[in-house]
DNA sequence: ACTTAAATACAACAATGTTGCGTTTAAATT
DNA sequence: AATTTAAACGCAACATTGTTGTATTTAAGT
């Protein structure tokens, strides 16, 4: 699959910045934080990095979820999400040793059902503890 | 209930910052922000407010969540909680007008099938939309 | 190769949260 | 009621996460 066609699809630029963070959360489903890419890419300047991971959540690429910390994160949406909602609404794992965040992708998250005049658009649902290295550990 | 008796119970000094803030907190089940209550209290001291809010939640009197913005928020408990673990964990409701967060007490978090290998400790259920009062207007 | 809107780099700022330390105080003891 | 002391407070400094403004650069269409 061709990354910078798949970020010129959805309207944005293919730049090497966008390409090199794509390649990486399309590598492995897991949430990345902010501060995770930028020890991977360490020339990167901050603030490209923020604006290339919002710009990738506004237009549906990847989906955001926030951790234990508040710390906001981003994981690449296996299926293609409209702009305004994000199909692939799962449950997501963060382990409170390693701090790595999963996605449970063949988990979705339940339905609630909401007291009345509540109007629910959507859910972040963490479950946190030990993953399975950490567990082995 | 003689709030400083039930500050007293977990071990804590019943001042006059305590006092205050757990009078807020016990009177209505929301889940508030270190920001809400530093308004409320505007002259308390910020590093004072923080320390409260986590000497409550250390000692069970009070429970943590994060909220759609990654900010930590803290409501009472209802229930008393031992040290280490919130009897009460609930769904928490976010306004994504208002921002305020309400706890549903009468809607436990459900318990998920976590894969193999992955140890579970707890969740943060989020679901969020529109509160009565916004969804009103 | 030219053009232009979009993206980047850099500086500055804002919000949230923590740590260290000297001073004050709740509450137990005398 | 006075004394004692660990706990709590107030203040300064700092750390992390995230945003905004603006001049410069670049992807990609013409």
């Amino acid at each position: 699959m061709d990354l910078s066609q798949h970020i010129r699809e959805r309207g944005l630029k293919a730049t090497p910045s966008r390409i090199s963070v794509m390649k990486v959360l399309e590598s492995d489903h897991r949430a990345y934080a902010h501060a995770d890419l930028e020890t991977i890419f360490s020339t990167m300047d901050r603030v490209t990095l923020y604006r290339v991971l919002n710009d990738f959540e506004e237009t549906g690429l990847v989906h955001k979820v926030i951790d234990m910390d508040g710390v906001t994160r981003f994981a690449y949406c296996k299926h293609s999400c409209p702009d305004t909602h994000h199909a692939d609404e799962h449950v997501h794992f963060n382990c409170q040793v390693c701090r790595k965040m999963f996605c449970l992708e063949n988990m979705p998250a339940p339905s609630f059902n909401i007291p009345k005049g509540f109007k629910a658009m959507g859910q972040n649902v963490l479950v946190f503890g030990l993953c399975k290295s950490c567990s082995a550990a």
